[in-house]
DNA sequence: AGGCAGGCTTTTA
DNA sequence: TAAAAGCCTGCC
């Protein structure tokens, strides 16, 4: 199906962000995303200079699935425009440069399993560990397009590796972290469905009791497997910002319920001018 | 109680 | 060789 998109959306930018770590760039230009069972793939069509982007889905699974997926009931040029230009001018061209970010309402297992590989390593290695972890216990699937790809493995799958099929994943120390998540989630110690109810405060304290899961990786989940979008995960990079940027203080009281979102263009902006 | 040092696997630049 | 979308353990 053909889709108009007017609000924020560059799929670059969504794709290189840091949030998702299985969108692949195809040769034309387009993206593919496989998301639970199913795999998107959006190709930009420059029709007029009209933002017209060709879906490989119809119009019902666009509305029952990859609509809320890529947060479209969400404004973000709004979010945006709240950023007071003058008083945060740091802030407000991270927001210029970044725009077109939008939170991805991500699966919550995957996210979790995906943050928790991200530990002490850069996007181009978790991203080498999660393909590997797919390749070794998820579903072999056809994309649209006929491509080959596996799906996330369930907690289910992960949890029936041995320690030797873990370790073929280069996991090195977090494959314990992996096990043992996987475990909870199956015999229910963890259960990913109660989440929704509960406050994000609640949700963090939860996450937290995790194995493997630090504030930073619980932060990541808040924002990107629960679409909490007031997390502000404190990484090596917003930590240089914080400390170089704000050396009176970040005003965080100010900024919600946003923060999330622009932490991740103050993310984004600042590796792209030093990473 | 809360903070800090040291260690951890592997990859990337 | 240092750094990487950090966390755990042990110690104070």
């Amino acid at each position: 199906m053909k889709l108009q998109i007017n609000d924020d959306f560059d799929l670059k930018k969504i794709a290189n962000s840091g949030q998702c770590l299985r969108w692949w760039e195809q040769p034309d230009g387009s993206y593919m995303n496989p998301h639970h069972k199913n795999c998107l793939i959006i190709r930009p069509l420059a029709e007029e200079n009209v933002p017209v982007y060709e879906l490989s889905c119809d119009e019902k699974d666009y509305a029952e699935i990859w609509s809320h997926y890529l947060d479209m009931e969400t404004d973000y040029s709004h979010v945006r425009s709240l950023i007071p230009e003058k008083k945060d001018p740091f802030l407000y061209s991270a927001s210029e440069s970044q725009k077109g970010i939008r939170i991805l309402r991500q699966d919550l297992w995957e996210t979790l399993i995906s943050f928790i590989i991200s530990q002490n390593r850069n996007i181009p290695a978790i991203k080498r560990s999660i393909e590997l972890l797919a390749e070794s216990c998820g579903d072999k699937k056809t994309a649209p397009d006929g491509t080959e790809y596996y799906s996330f493995p369930t907690p289910e799958a992960v949890a029936a590796l041995s320690p030797e099929q873990l370790d073929t994943c280069r996991l090195g120390y977090r494959c314990r972290y992996i096990h043992e998540t996987a475990v909870g989630v199956v015999n229910g110690t963890i259960d990913l469905n109660s989440f929704d109810a509960l406050s994000d405060d609640e949700c963090m304290e939860r996450l937290l009791s995790i194995t493997g899961v630090g504030k930073k990786v619980a932060s990541c989940v808040l924002l990107f497997g629960l679409h909490r979008i007031d997390a502000f995960p404190i990484d090596v990079w917003i930590k240089r910002i914080l400390e170089n940027e704000y050396k009176s203080g970040y005003p965080m009281e100010e900024y919600r319920p946003y923060n999330g979102i622009y932490q991740q263009y103050m993310f984004a902006h600042y590796r792209e001018l030093n990473g």
